[in-house]
DNA sequence: TGTCAATATGACAGGTTGTCATAATTTTAA
DNA sequence: TTAAAATTATGACAACCTGTCATATTGACA
């Protein structure tokens, strides 16, 4: 987490800094994510950004715990919209991913979030505690009437599966330097994910 | 993959570049790994190391082909002590993982080998064509007897979702830096393999 | 106004990578 | 045997990176 001086720092320039990051982690892949570009872009000097953040994890940790609570939110709006289907609800996320498409989120954090995902830096968001409201939301929003499932605390386990095999897929999928999808990849996922509904549907 | 130039060195300097690699890979995370460091411990010239390997990402690929098949026949070992079980063998690989526990493998492999994992670097490995007769050998093994699984094809594809799970949870489990594990991550693995036993077992 | 804590700053040390001109060696051919 | 050609070896170099630290600046408060 940032440091106290980057609290007090006033919001126009929080939200430079931020932008500026942003913009660099759109650029290229987090390995390659440069401080001074940052510090460039934003128009801080060095020192200074060592008084606000320890480092380049610590700066990307804060950003994704900024946006981990609109993802969730936008998560649970496509939930609603798939009548709480949890399979359909799966290969929603897994097409924002892929498509970089967003209606909720500024354009291309999505395709942060795609990359944090394939360091596994996010791959806790359901489970912290931290979320255990976001949960419930979910499990309120979860349908399990068409499925063998006994009840929803199974739901959440198979969505919990199901987020792994996303999170895996979208790694696999983009190619991250030049930007494309490996179809083969895409159809591995859908392919899965077909066979975990039938699995799981009622007959 | 290397250039021809590597393929021309004598096996011995063969060796010791990729030892002083080996070493250099378990020391520390990935993301750390110099090439100055390997170059040290080979004793081979900076410019040397460019005319074997276009970069650092290179050695490592070529580095996990190397093992990827020893890999491969441990896992169909642990397979055959699993008399066919396929969620057996997932909870071995986990414990394998976890452990660093290598029976058939040099020491440390495995470690290298959870890194990149978590790098999501040979997330392919069962995918790839050049792995199908390794494929075929794992579908020998398997035994459907106890579950609710059609046909063997079905098995691999619960197979590869465990196995995702698997990768998903070492990366979780282990803290890098510290090289401890994160019990309550653990448990979730178990949890969800337990979970995908019940489902698709016999009654 | 003076003092003290908070914040800003950029030069710096020590690290990294990939390249390239040149030197050494091995192969080939005459 | 020897000269030319191809291959391989080498380390200095440019261009980047990070995190620190002594110092300068600012703001708040007495």
């Amino acid at each position: 987490m940032p440091k106290k001086t980057f609290y007090n720092l006033p919001e126009e320039k929080r939200k430079k800094i931020l932008d500026a990051a942003c913009s660099e982690f759109l650029r290229v892949p987090y390995e390659e994510v440069s401080i001074n570009q940052i510090i460039k872009i934003a128009q801080i000097p060095r020192g200074s950004f060592y008084q606000y953040f320890d480092d380049k994890d610590d700066l990307f940790d804060y950003f994704i715990h900024i946006y981990k609570e609109k993802l969730m939110s936008w998560f649970i709006e496509k939930l609603n919209e798939c009548n709480g289907d949890i399979f359909g609800v799966v290969e929603r996320c897994y097409e924002a991913f892929i498509n970089n498409y967003s209606e909720y989120l500024a354009g291309g954090i999505m395709n942060i979030f795609c990359n944090s995902l394939l360091r596994g830096k996010v791959s806790d968001s359901m489970n912290s505690k931290e979320n255990d409201s976001i949960k419930d939301k979910i499990l309120d929003a979860v349908d399990i009437e068409k499925t063998t499932l006994k009840d929803k605390e199974e739901a959440m386990k198979l969505l919990e599966i199901m987020s792994v095999i996303i999170h895996d897929s979208v790694g696999s999928a983009i190619m991250v330097q030049s930007k494309k999808v490996d179809d083969a990849e895409v159809k591995r996922f859908y392919d899965r994910i077909e066979f975990l509904r039938k699995k799981f549907t009622k007959k």
